[in-house]
DNA sequence: GGTTGCTTCA
């Protein structure tokens, strides 16, 4: 079937293909030079101070200096250094290592290796660490670097494999090693993870620094509840002696404007000057990302304004951060003004301030505008690509426009082929709401192929179409597959699938999607266990009926109650039919709610005793239910005696005449009651 | 001999 196949696709399975470079450079690129960060050429002129290999760039101008400092080296240092060059340029790495490889130590393989990972040489990179690896040419530097880079190559189940082999216990609690494996999972969304592998290397010797803690608070960002586990791990370094430094609360500034604590924000910066760190251009476009959430604009100008007299000039990102605030506060002049500064200062060139407009606008239902903002942008030739397509395509549907959601739908799949979870969820959304159920498999097929895993929002969409084109064993399975991947469908959806399930006869089904629910974290309105009983009940899954009215007597009808009382005594197992008794009638819910000598309930108990006397070999629980009756104060009726009295050489005459006659005084005593 | 964190959109 389609979905589990959908379901079932493992997004680690997601490694980029290297495409070979063909426009390889023949010489090597200065590795540092593509990073513009003041990090960037620290690191390289501190490399440079030193005997290590490092790239040298051979442009003219300086080939003469690096002439001059070959003659000042040993014979062997420049045999390494050329045989480096040669495995970097070499289009045939196997042989190029099977030629040069006895001369390189390890420190020039991790120079290689780095060399690879900066150039995004993936393929390159996977070959050299596992020639390293087969020739025990490694070290913890070699494992930090690669499992950085497997990092950005989104693949941290590759890292985690390779965290998980290092043979060495201490190795693996090397500080570096540990680092990189930690921001690999946090940049690829796996903060949970993270946490729980950073208590276990803690638990196995690792001692975390401040870096490591960075690493983790950023993972705080994208996460619910990330503001209080930022608060967590800032107490821990604290309290193992550490300290924040001017990028850490950059980051905590980052994570309180992802969880709207825009006062506490506030209050961060101001520590943090008061610790003498100088803000930068991050932390005022944090704060004012921040602002934005609470759409406080006076308070954005204000920053701005007080931004500019310390020096800093608004940069890209800080003038499309004010747009936000503009567009949150829904001051749509002051952001269209704003939009226009943007494109005078070649800000606007690609789709995001585009974005933040129209989707302000979609939010509060002012379509129309949104899609004229939409209209402009393409007319500017800025290339629309998921984000806005996603805006758009989720408002026309949220206005009911399917036809015209449909065709952005459309457009987006014949114009654009960057594909992840956000795009596919709205195309699949404009698709289900227009009925194209073949665009909807083929959708469901694509993201199979491209290998995105369906999310919360793809399973929701899809049940809600299936229930709609009443394929409901369908919207069942695919409920399951999202049950299976640990997400909980939402009450309502599967209030209604269970209903349907129970109208199509899919007892078990319905029972196992109200189960899906109840023992998910969320809430279950209270009248969803009657509704599952009666279906239970339908189906004759008497065993189920009886779990669903143990755990949840108190929040069904006495006459609910009462008919499954019925059911089970007439046809469920024959072995929990006291137990069944006995649990009504401890929930509060009298056999019969009047009256205990009532018909109905006597009805009941004369059920019960003539099933058990058709099964002689259950004498003693028909001997344990009547020694439990007149203590609750019922009794069998005459007719029910009568019969008990007939077969009562199968339990032991005695036995039952003492029985019955507690029971005929406690009639007498009842009635004179 | 090696690690690292921060800003905008669905």
């Amino acid at each position: 079937m389609e979905l589990s196949h959908v379901s079932t696709c493992a997004r680690f399975h997601h490694i980029h293909p290297c495409p070979t470079p063909l426009s390889f450079p023949i010489f090597p690129r200065v590795s540092t030079t593509t990073s513009s960060s003041g990090r960037g050429s620290q690191r390289s002129s501190a490399a440079a101070g030193t005997p290590a290999l490092i790239d040298i760039p051979c442009n003219d101008a300086q080939k003469s200096g690096a002439v001059d400092a070959q003659r000042r080296h040993s014979k062997p240092y420049l045999a390494r250094k050329d045989a480096i060059l040669q495995v970097q340029q070499s289009p045939h790495l196997d042989s190029a290592l099977q030629r040069l490889g006895g001369v390189l130590k390890v420190q020039d393989l991790n120079v290689i290796l780095r060399n690879f990972g900066q150039q995004s040489r993936w393929q390159d990179l996977f070959q050299l660490f596992d020639w390293m690896q087969q020739h025990n040419k490694i070290s913890a530097s070699s494992y930090s670097s690669y499992i950085k880079f497997m990092g950005t190559s989104l693949n941290p189940a590759k890292a985690l494999e390779i965290y998980n082999n290092i043979p060495d216990e201490l190795t693996k609690t090397n500080v570096f090693i540990c680092n990189s494996v930690l921001r690999c999972l946090v940049r690829n969304g796996k903060f949970d993870s993270s946490m729980q592998l950073f208590r276990k290397m803690k638990h196995n010797g690792l001692i975390p620094d401040a870096i490591t803690y960075s690493t983790l608070l950023a993972g705080c960002m994208k996460v619910k509840d990330g503001y209080s586990k930022a608060l967590d791990l800032v107490q821990e370094l604290n309290h193992n002696g550490l300290q924040m430094d001017s990028v850490m609360y950059g980051t905590l500034l980052a994570v309180c404007a992802s969880n709207n604590q825009c006062e506490e924000a506030q209050s961060y910066f101001n520590q943090m000057k008061d610790e003498g760190h100088s803000p930068n251009i991050y932390h005022y476009s944090s704060l004012l990302n921040a602002y934005a959430s609470g759409g406080n604009y006076k308070k954005a100008e204000e920053l701005v304004q007080d931004m500019k007299s310390s020096g800093l000039v608004p940069n890209k990102v800080m003038l499309t951060t004010q747009l936000k605030v503009y567009v949150r506060g829904c001051l749509f002049e002051k952001s269209r003004d704003l939009l226009v500064e943007l494109d005078t200062l070649g800000f606007a060139k690609d789709e995001m301030p585009y974005c933040l407009l129209m989707d302000g606008l979609a939010k509060v239902g002012r379509i129309d505008e949104a899609r004229s903002v939409f209209d402009e942008m393409k007319g500017k030739c800025v290339k629309p690509g998921g984000y806005s397509y996603s805006i758009m395509i989720s408002s026309f549907c949220r206005g009911g426009l399917f036809e015209e959601a449909k065709e952005l739908a459309a457009e987006f799949e014949a114009k654009c082929d960057k594909y992840d979870v956000a795009i596919c969820n709205a195309i699949l959304c404009a698709y289900c709401r227009a009925g194209e159920m073949e665009s909807v498999m083929r959708t469901m097929r694509k993201m199979d192929e491209l290998a995105i895993s369906p999310d919360y929002n793809t399973f929701h969409i899809l049940i809600k179409f299936f229930c709609k084109e009443k394929l409901y064993m369908l919207a069942y399975q695919t409920m399951e597959d999202m049950h299976r991947k640990g997400h909980q469908p939402a009450e309502e959806l599967c209030s209604s699938l269970i209903y349907h399930l129970g109208k199509i006869k899919a007892h078990s089904e319905a029972f196992s999607a109200y189960s899906m629910l109840k023992y998910s974290k969320r809430t279950m309105c209270k009248a969803f266990h009657e509704k599952i009983l009666h279906i239970l009940i339908a189906g004759k899954f008497l065993k189920d009926a009886y779990v669903v009215v143990k755990d949840n007597a108190k929040f069904i009808s006495p006459a609910a109650i009462k008919k499954f009382a019925k059911s089970f005594v007439k046809l469920g197992n024959i072995n929990l039919i006291n137990d069944v008794l006995k649990v009504i009638h401890a929930s509060g819910n009298k056999i019969d709610q009047h009256n205990q000598l009532s018909s109905a309930s006597q009805r009941l108990f004369q059920m019960a005793v003539s099933r058990y006397i058709a099964q002689p070999e259950k004498k003693d629980l028909l001997l344990q239910l009547l020694q439990w009756m007149p203590g609750q104060g019922y009794v069998v009726d005459s007719s029910t005696r009568n019969l008990i009295l007939q077969n009562a050489h199968l339990f032991g005459r005695q036995l039952i005449a003492e029985i019955l006659s507690k029971q005929h005084m406690m009639s007498k005593a009842l009635k004179s009651h």
